[in-house]
DNA sequence: CGAACGCTTGACATTTGTCAAACGGCGTGG
DNA sequence: CCACGCCGTTTGACAAATGTCAAGCGTTCG
């Protein structure tokens, strides 16, 4: 796989990503630290790896434009979509525990990455006092993360899991600055399916019924939230 | 809640779990800085909770004994069981991202837990790499148990979670030096369920229905596992 | 000894998956 | 520029898996 890297220094200091990224928090002069850290940009084409399982883990990687999914492909054929990251969001860090990366990377559209490499984040946060907290937030934050997600598939219904995706991806585009009612989704219902633990029909047909209700217009990709209130009426009944 | 600490040194350098826990790797020398930080031991009895969702967070926690679920229940009035931790392993880790614990952790039987408050591991990490590193990779192993679950959540089916979850207990008791084949469960058919997104109803016909293969025996929570190997197939085989 | 709790089992309901057909948008090549 | 073909999506009919409700049993603990 050719490391298609870009030798740019990359300036969290001039980033406009950097109050949702690791530097989060950091005073001028730290993240003047920070700047030496990260090693390199790297461009990754729609469709194509930004890493995956098995490789060695070097670095964890920030998004600083594009959208990925992250997934787990077994040796029975079981593939199950673990996460779709932003713009802002961290990929990677699963690969801590082995040293090697446990699932894929993939690009659902054109995008670039600052890659940080993990021994020099390791060193610097030993001397960064709050470079380490926002990591370690970082990684209670994924595993917080996750913890919604098991709470989802074990114990919403498909039409529950598939409102309480829309209302995250909507809450993440606000966050970013992007319109929250109005998106175009960078998944297939396969991996949006996968994600949630139900099968692309029951998806589709999830959307179809959400548009009868009113709650939302969905034209192939494009999705308009137009009650996101009814939406989270619909998560919060839980059965019984 | 009265703190039922024991101000007992807590001595890592004689824990008997040192190869499981936290000081996984660390020399003599550290072990005795790490020593200094472990504030106290606690005891905590069946059906007592170690702590509550929304609590402030001040400490992580490594079980010296005993046995916990950790859960989250929503205002909605959902339940879902996020783990069981044993001898060993680490309880608390999500509460570093908001500063609050996100889940509740239970004792199901009488247990024992070091307290090791959270401020001063950040310290101590600050200056022994080999701790920073293993507790990094303490956060990263969480992540990565949690995808096994949403793994097993979101693509198998029922009898494909049990066989999955038995098989995982018997390993995790073998590391402990249990016996891997013969134990008692110290959790409800309905916390089984709660955790692998399962009524009761169907993990119990689960059971019966591996004990009527041979593959295990079960009476109420003692289970002999027969054919571990038969379990591996179950799970090995993804429809289609 | 009795009550409460957890577990098992049966009959039936509901949800979701499976299979199949058809539609539509998009990109490619003529 | 248009036509064709591919891929992703939608929808329907039916099947399978799991949930629901209910009854009864065994253990355990007061």
């Amino acid at each position: 796989m050719p490391l298609a890297t870009v030798n740019l220094r990359s300036v969290c200091t001039q980033c406009n990503l950097k109050e949702l990224c690791l530097p989060l928090g950091l005073d001028n002069h730290d993240l003047e630290k920070l700047d030496g850290l990260i090693a390199a940009r790297r461009k990754i084409k729609r469709q194509q790896h930004l890493y995956r399982a098995g490789e060695p883990f070097e670095a964890i990687y920030a998004i600083r434009t594009g959208f990925f999914k992250t997934d787990i492909l077994t040796e029975d054929g079981r593939d199950q979509v673990t996460g779709f990251q932003m713009a802002g969001e961290i990929l990677g860090m699963d690969g801590i525990s082995t040293d090697r990366h446990v699932c894929n990377a993939v690009a659902l559209e054109d995008s670039d990455v600052c890659m940080i490499p993990y021994d020099k984040l390791e060193e610097l946060s030993r001397r960064i006092e709050p470079l380490q907290r926002q990591f370690h937030k970082f990684l209670s934050r994924e595993i917080v993360r996750e913890q919604g997600i098991m709470m989802l598939l074990g114990s919403m219904r498909a039409e529950e899991r598939l409102a309480a995706f829309l209302l995250n991806l909507s809450q993440r585009m606000r966050a970013r600055g992007y319109s929250a009612l109005e998106f175009n989704l960078r998944m297939t219902r396969e991996e949006i399916g996968s994600y949630l633990g139900l099968k692309l029909e029951t998806v589709s047909r999830a959307f179809s019924k959400f548009q009868d209700e009113g709650l939302i217009t969905v034209h192939q990709k494009h999705i308009q939230i137009l009650d996101s209130e009814g939406l989270r009426r619909l998560i919060g009944r839980a059965p019984i």
